[in-house]
DNA sequence: GGTTGAACTGAACATCTGTTCAGTTACGGT
DNA sequence: ACCGTAACTGAACAGATGTTCAGTTCAACC
């Protein structure tokens, strides 16, 4: 069952995923039509079908390639033992990958809605997963005592919506560049989580 | 031309916008259709049109009437003049009227794309005035240096996204209610804006 | 050079879309 | 009792929707 063929054969189902990609991050999902999408990638939109069966699953596909991308990379950064350092790695990995995926990273938090009740529960469950990687990191750290949490949970909730929140009004040719607003929000998460 | 009439008359108009609302809300705007307000108003599709001239307007006057309400709410709150002070009233008039109003909340926050971009002109520029009355707490605490921070308009951002974030996860029946919700995060942006 | 088979077309499908409008209904004012 | 008029219906409009599928194309293999 190896694949063979066709020098397009490579080419067209990459392309769709990133057509769709694209248009579903600036219009959203259900104001994109499978003929936008495949005029986008210069074909009918009958030839999408090969390479997926639905409209849903080319939105799920998105969102769970997205996901696994997102926990496989922050899977692949070394553990620091000190929770106040592996705090900020995780601020800095969050910022960086986030940034670098400003189309995705929409559609995985605007599109939820418009996935079927199974596919929600997988993406959820991902997120999840994602999540508590945080709150580990704070558990370790309120245990020895390197920060003073009132709740650890809220305060996981609270540093992923501020570092989110980025996406939503960063430019590359803004006041500020990456580093700049890393080194900023580091600022605020390390005063968040120690006391004074 | 003071509205006369009918018994429903007087129902059916604000009964479109809070279907429509609740619609959006759940499930887009772009995958609402009229006949489907319309259904839950029990009416026709035509009807809609006599208190609205476009989908288009219904989606922007819900959205216009929420930011025109926020302001207006947050204009309403007595100022004190220390601006911890202010900044604690604002973080908890912030959480409290966004929990109070999830769906308006949800849509202004997911639908600004499917303005048109005149529309997306006017929104976007009373959301600036919302988070200008923020950055202007801060810039005051920074004078008095009661706040010590790095980037005033950054902290802003970052303590908004943060409020905002509680939406996405609070529910009335949880762990912690509002009011020990907000005190956590209250702690949290205090932390935020003093040295440590 | 003929065969295979994947990639793709183009038309068709049933249904839905926002919006309009000529009529119908129903009710307050006279 | 009748008029005026706002509210609403129901059908129609032109076009778009996701999806299917009988064909066509064309490069790779024997």
């Amino acid at each position: 069952m190896a694949r063979k063929m066709g020098s397009h054969a490579e080419i067209t189902g990459p392309r769709i995923h990133s057509a769709a990609l694209g248009l579903f991050a600036r219009h959203g999902y259900a104001a994109v039509s499978m003929r936008q999408i495949a005029s986008e990638v210069g074909v009918q939109a009958g030839a999408i079908y090969q390479y997926t069966s639905d409209k849903q699953s080319l939105l799920f596909g998105l969102m769970d390639g997205h996901m696994d991308a997102l926990l496989a990379a922050w899977s692949a950064v070394p553990v620091r033992p000190d929770p106040m350092a592996r705090l900020r790695d995780f601020c800095e990995f969050h910022i960086r990958y986030h940034l670098d995926r400003p189309e995705a990273v929409f559609i995985a938090y605007m599109e939820l809605r418009n996935l079927t009740p199974e596919n929600f529960k997988v993406i959820e469950e991902k997120r999840r997963r994602y999540e508590a990687s945080l709150t580990e990191i704070l558990s370790a750290g309120v245990e020895r005592e390197d920060f003073n949490l009132t709740d650890i949970h809220l305060t996981a909730m609270g540093i992923i919506a501020m570092l989110t929140g980025i996406n939503t009004w960063f430019r590359e040719d803004g006041r500020l560049d990456r580093r700049r607003v890393e080194r900023i929000y580091w600022r605020l998460v390390r005063r968040m989580v120690t006391a004074g």
